[in-house]
DNA sequence: ATTACATTTGCATCGTTGTTGCATTTAAAA
DNA sequence: TTTTAAATGCAACAACGATGCAAATGTAAT
C-alpha cells in the first residue's frame, strides 16, 4: 500500500508533506521523531505544517504518537492489528530507538472496585539487539 | 513517617518547600501535578524552586514522576513496594486523577531476539469509581 | 548565640514544543 | 479553466524544562 492510497482512502488531500511523512515512516519501519522525519525528507516544511500534518494523520488513525519520558515524541504507522487493541512499545535506552511490539499485552488487570479500563499504554525500556552485542 | 524524617534520612536540607511538597502528596494519597501541589501549599515558591525540588526528591527516590499523554505531569511518593519493581498507574479520563496500582504487573514479556528489558511503564486509562456512578 | 560555609532560592533568561490567527498558496472538483 | 475549500507559511504566544548568578537560608562548628 502506497502513501497516496492511504491518503485517498481517508479522503485526505495528497500533499507532499503528508505523503513524505507516511513514506519515511513506512520505509524506516520504526517510530520516528519530528526531527528524524525532517532529516529524511527532501522538502523543507514549516514546523507548524509538520505539527498539523501529524495531528491530521493521527486523527484519521493513520499514525499514532508514542511519548517517552515526557520529552521524546515519536510517530509510528497504525496497522489493523495495532489498532484493535493497545500494543506495547519498546524504547532502547542507548540509541533511543522506538519499536511497536504486537505480542506484549497486559494480563490480570485488577483495578480497584468501580474502576473501568478503557485504554492502556505500555512502554518497555531496555537495550535493543544492535546496542547489546 | 514524617516529611522531616524522610529528608533527614536522605541527608537533604529541611526546606519548607521540600517539606511542603512531601506533606501534600502524603496527605492527598494521590499523584499530584505541580499546580495541584502549589494550590495546596501555604508558601509561595518560584517555578524554578518547584522544578528543582521535584528533581532532587526524584533523584533520591523519595518521589517518582508520572507522565500522561506528554502533557499531564504528576508526582507520587515512592514506597518500598513500588520501588522494587515497576508498578502501573491509573489515569481517570474524567477527573484526571492519577493513582498508583501495586497489583498490576506485566506478564509474558516476549521481546525480539537480543532485546533486554530494564524498566517498564504501564498507564491504564479509564474511569474511576467517583466519576463512574 | 554567633559565625562560617555550603546549599538552596528567586530572578532573569533562553530553547523547545504545542498552539492559534491570518493571509497566501495549493489541491481537487465543477 | 475556474472555483472553492483545505493546507501552508509566517508571526506570535503560552507552557515547560533548564541554566547562571547573586542573595538568602539551613546546618554544623565555634
Amino acid at each position: 500500500m502506497k502513501a497516496i492510497d492511504i491518503l485517498n482512502s481517508h479522503s485526505l488531500k495528497r500533499t507532499s508533506c503528508r505523503e513524505g511523512i507516511i513514506d519515511v515512516i513506512m520505509i524506516t519501519n520504526q517510530a520516528l521523531s519530528e526531527n528524524e522525519i525532517r532529516e529524511r525528507l527532501s522538502g523543507n516544511y514549516d514546523r507548524t505544517t509538520f505539527y498539523r500534518s501529524f495531528k491530521t494523520l493521527e486523527e484519521h488513525d493513520i499514525i499514532h504518537k508514542i511519548v517517552i519520558d515526557n520529552q521524546i515524541v515519536k510517530y509510528a504507522l497504525d496497522t489493523s492489528i495495532m489498532h484493535k487493541n493497545g500494543h506495547a512499545h519498546f524504547f532502547c535506552n542507548e540509541c533511543h530507538m522506538v519499536q511497536c511490539l504486537e505480542s506484549v499485552t497486559l494480563q490480570n488487570v485488577e483495578l480497584p472496585e468501580g474502576y473501568t479500563e478503557e485504554e492502556t499504554e505500555i512502554i518497555i525500556k531496555g537495550t535493543c539487539a544492535a546496542c547489546k552485542k
